[in-house]
DNA sequence: TGATGATCATAA
DNA sequence: TTATGATCATCA
């Protein structure tokens, strides 16, 4: 067994590529990928999804689209409990603080990535050997009218504070699915935003990340 | 004990 | 610096 060279052509071969590896441990798949599975992830904090990005025939790199372009799909880890309810938050996007005049909630980054999503459940629970966590069984997952118009209600209010230049005063809890938080390899990272004078000032760096109760919903509805 | 704010590694 | 992959660690 060993990870795929190319991309997958369809979704039906991206579902199945992820459900060969479901049942099989971090260790294994490490092994049989030929790399050297890290003692914890204090210090490889990513390492699980891109394992499962070779996997599944992600092409690796940093690009602010989707892993699979051409199927229009985002490939994300989620790290959950043995009742499969999530034990973080989950990542979208960085949040840009200097907007981009004309976007919208349709054509906004947070959107895209979040239009069609395969998800990798993995065992997370920090009691378990990292190589011994088990990959779980992956699903596909498009938002409902309901869950679309909640998370373009959070992301409006969200981005309306950041044009009206009060990045500084957005917090974790504002949004009821989606919020903002930091997202930087340390405090000491500053990027450009707006403060409400219109005037460039220097700031942490933000994120966008999908509450736990959000992405609860999806797993329950999934896995009962 | 869960959520918020902080942080780690890496690529281009 | 802007992004990606996220989880860690502290405190209410």
């Amino acid at each position: 067994m060993q990870p795929p060279t190319l991309p997958p052509s369809n979704e039906d071969e991206l579902l199945r590529r992820s459900h060969q590896i479901a049942g099989l441990s971090l260790g294994e798949l490490a092994h049989f990928a030929g790399v050297v599975a890290p003692e914890n992830l204090k210090r490889h904090k990513g390492w699980p999804g891109m394992l499962i990005e070779r996997w599944l025939g992600a092409t690796a790199g940093s690009k602010p689209q989707q892993d699979f372009p051409e199927l229009g799909i985002e490939l994300k880890t989620i790290p959950i409990d043995k009742h499969f309810s999530p034990l973080e938050t989950t990542y979208v996007c960085y949040a840009p603080l200097i907007n981009q005049p004309g976007v919208t909630w349709e054509t906004s980054n947070v959107r895209n990535k979040l239009q069609r999503v395969l998800w990798v459940p993995l065992e997370g629970d920090r009691q378990i050997p990292l190589s011994n966590r088990r990959v779980a069984t992956a699903f596909f997952w498009h938002p409902s009218a309901e869950e679309d118009a909640l998370l373009q209600k959070d992301w409006e209010e969200l981005t309306e504070l950041i044009t009206l230049g009060q990045s500084e005063t957005i917090t974790a809890r504002l949004g009821e699915a989606l919020h903002i938080r930091p997202k930087a390899a340390s405090g000491q990272v500053l990027t450009d935003a707006l403060d409400p004078d219109g005037k460039k000032i220097k700031t942490r760096p933000r994120g966008f990340y999908l509450r736990t109760s959000f992405t609860h919903g999806l797993l329950q509805r999934q896995f009962g």
